[in-house]
DNA sequence: TTGAAAGCGCTAACAT
DNA sequence: ATGTTAGCGCTTTCAA
């Protein structure tokens, strides 16, 4: 006894009360399987419900309830290589939980991340997650009253609006750089991104300069490119790069990408790797693996990172805690073009 | 004369609403810019409502309003480099309108899909963009009764719920098959993903068949991989064909990914590339320029297929349409793998 | 130009 | 085990 009119209206609790013959509370607890409900009304209510194809509407379930079981989750690139890993490693943690990411996209503009944050935080999601530790005013300020657990992921050097997650580029920069020298490599070159955008960038060159500077050794010499990273920026810097500077010994790439576009470079010139130049990049991006020779790199971490920020929610969730920094120690995998330092 | 406790609960209209002296609805008005409201008052409100801090509901919003601004994106992986740029077409296109791009990830799981649909669907969302054509029954009965515009996208060789925007993979195939016929290559082999998931790869496989039977060409050899695609597993599965069959003159592969690992290892090898070995891939992944060779391949027009797709939505708010399906023409690239025909 | 009342679809809290 | 009542924080609609 089918309705002669079916609704364009999306069906509601109240339909299926109806049509199962119970309250809309009832339904409600059916289908959140809260409470005491006898087996009976349960299988009815469910049977109706799956045949009128009834969805719930989390709109109304959410105000009601107060409860919004979404993780808001800001990063400020998809097409990064590295922000996947991260996503899945907080997907893989929230599997099996209430909680679901959703994402947003900053493009690494500050204005555009205020107003992602503006426009997530309207939906009064559970919990925040967001890239780097550098915000606008408006933005620390929009996360600290936020009144949820924020974690701020991939970086620890700085301050925290609440908890974070991730390596000390800093730390990264050093690692590398005394890899470098106990190589024996003594003409180094950094190729990067324009770094006021690249917050991590910056600081891995950081790092890298002060400890090739303890040692009393200079960068010889500086390449920088705007946009986002690929293989042929990384090409065309290396070119550029080795032209102005031919006695280098040693190039150092703010990421792999660009990395494994120098690599490929000298490689086909002939030069000879790792014996009279040596490349370093950084991220241990796998999905680049089975290229010509394997290049020396600093893993991020980010899968890990993006499970441990999203255990931190859960705990926060369960029992609110004080901030906290959680410091992941970065691994160098000298790869195939670094000498063994003998 | 602030509120010596500052309340943990999130601010609502009606405390804005207070502290600027006027209704509710005046607040309501001056925020959604609607309706007609005194200079004075509106610039009041303004103010109060940023000095406070005040975030507005969303929740409470769509439910009053029965509209979410929000558009559900489902898509397969975002470790894919396809999609992210699908994504782009969508946000660029959005941009500026008050739709919003939401993502769900199925991991390639039909299960999984249906899960997502459902937990889209019940945010009410104002329209649908979703990866592919082959859906279970349970997901395209939600689609079909969603009562919002479903646009399926990718690919236009199958039913579309609603509409579709995308390229015929079959097509696809068949391009690559004639360009590779007419450089005068006979001995072809197929590298692709195991076939039960990959639709698309799938549809590319059966068209570069029929395309070469009809020349009296028979693949000469295939090879599949299982999980994700990556340049490793292409290397890996050239190598393993190659030693099968040795005499091929030309690696068919179903993406760029996988067709770089192969290339990069052919180049190595000393293969005379594209004298005596021909290779092509899928999808004009232009993050891999840069790499020894530039791979020929056709363009699967997925910021077009996103921009499209978005556009569709935007129409189908406007004015309800009927279904339409678009299929956009992939256009070949021979890049440097392919001998110049004649 | 502004306000008051009603209700969006659901759930918490309290009956029974 | 089930029902009733009263909102959640907004917007719609109507009144002033």
């Amino acid at each position: 006894m089918a309705n002669p009119i079916p609704p364009r209206r999306p069906l509601t609790l109240r339909d299926v009360a109806e049509q199962s013959g119970v309250s809309e509370m009832t339904v409600s607890r059916v289908l959140r399987a809260r409470g005491d409900v006898s087996p009976a009304t349960r299988e009815r209510v469910l049977e109706t419900a799956r045949t009128m194809g009834y969805v719930p509407n989390k709109i109304a379930g959410s105000l009601a309830s107060s409860r919004v079981n979404l993780v808001a989750v800001i990063i400020p690139s998809m097409g990064n290589l590295v922000f996947p890993e991260v996503l899945s490693g907080i997907s893989a943690e929230l599997e099996g939980t209430v909680l679901q990411p959703v994402l947003g996209v900053t493009d690494y503009r500050p204005g555009k991340e205020e107003k992602v944050l503006y426009e997530m935080l309207s939906w009064r999601p559970s919990g925040m997650i967001i890239a780097g530790l550098e915000h606008s005013d408006a933005s620390r300020a929009m996360l600290a009253s936020s009144g949820v657990p924020v974690i701020e992921i991939m970086d620890t050097d700085g301050d925290p609006v609440d908890c974070a997650v991730g390596i000390s580029h800093d730390r990264a920069g050093r690692i590398m750089a005394k890899q470098i020298l106990e190589s024996g490599y003594r003409k180094i070159g950094f190729l990067g991104s324009v770094m006021d955008r690249d917050h991590r960038g910056r600081k891995r060159l950081q790092g890298l300069k002060s400890e090739l500077e303890a040692a009393g050794v200079q960068l010889a010499d500086e390449e920088f490119y705007e946009g986002t990273s690929s293989i042929a920026k990384g090409r065309e810097m290396t070119i550029a790069m080795l032209k102005r500077s031919p006695n280098l010994d040693f190039l150092y790439y703010s990421n792999d990408i660009t990395g494994v576009g120098g690599l490929q470079y000298c490689l086909e010139q002939g030069y000879d790797i790792p014996g009279k130049l040596g490349l370093a990049g950084f991220n241990a991006v796998t999905e680049l693996n089975g290229l010509s020779r394997k290049l020396a790199t600093v893993d991020s971490c980010r899968a890990e990172i993006g499970r441990t920020a999203a255990r931190m929610i859960l705990d926060r969730l369960e029992t609110p805690q004080e901030g906290e920094t959680i410091e992941l120690t970065p691994m160098l995998d000298p790869g195939e073009t670094l000498r063994t330092p003998g």
